[in-house]
DNA sequence: ACATTAAGTGATT
DNA sequence: AATCACTTAATGT
């Protein structure tokens, strides 16, 4: 328990006053999620707002026939969006969360949010300040698609997930790639291929070693 | 040794 | 960039 005070104090104590952290523990729940568990499925309601403690959170879009596309990822410190556009509305999520990593985080019931957002200036500033920085991610993620090739788009991908993992060795195979983008394994390998003749990349089985950061 | 899974490649659209 | 068809290489039983 101390330990989740700790945690707390470290990713949002520079934003929250002390008693709207007391108030998160009051009545926050400390939940832990392991690597590739859902978070949220489309679809589903949404009743508690998770706040990052710590891990990555990878964020899906699906399209009818189950065909994947990530957007986003998030990390410590940050909170989930759609959570906050859904609970206010009362909506479906319209996305997925997936664990990217081992995950912890807080829940707190979504009635606390409308609760604080009049009594805490920092709490306000800390929902408009997150939904300003994902309409933003959202914005790149809409960029990269429809302005970067195939080519362009893998690499910044791996990047991207070299960061979140805080490891230039991804664990994932070509197959999984092909999923997360959109588009067929053959055209990962191929690509992957010309990155390596690029010396941007080693290329391993099961693993992809990134060398440009 | 055999089956399975991951990755590489040429050809076609 | 997608798909097919096939090969090669690594890994599991």
């Amino acid at each position: 328990m101390l330990e989740i005070e700790n945690n707390l104090h470290a990713n949002f104590g520079y934003l929250f006053e002390d008693e709207l952290i007391a108030e998160i523990q009051e009545v926050g729940v400390h939940k832990t999620i392991k690597k590739d568990q859902a978070i949220m499925e489309i679809g589903s309601y949404i009743k508690f707002m998770p706040l990052l403690l710590d891990g990555a959170i990878k964020i899906l879009r699906e399209d009818k026939n189950g065909d994947e596309l990530v957007l986003y990822y998030l990390e410590k410190g940050d909170t989930c969006a759609m959570t906050l556009s859904c609970c206010l509305g009362e909506t479906k999520s319209k996305i997925r969360a997936i664990a990217e990593t081992d995950v912890n985080l807080i829940m707190v019931p979504k009635e606390k949010m409308s609760d604080w957002l009049g009594k805490y200036s920092s709490w306000q500033a800390f929902i408009l300040g997150s939904y300003h920085n994902r309409v933003d991610e959202l914005l790149e993620a809409v960029d990269t698609i429809a302005f970067l090739k195939m080519d362009e788009r893998l690499f910044k991908y791996l990047k991207d997930k070299a960061m979140v993992n805080h490891n230039d060795v991804i664990s994932i195979t070509h197959q999984e790639i092909s999923e997360d983008l959109h588009t067929s394994r053959v055209v990962i390998s191929r690509l992957l291929k010309k990155l390596e003749n690029d010396e941007k990349i080693q290329l391993f089985r099961n693993s992809i070693k990134v060398l440009e950061l």
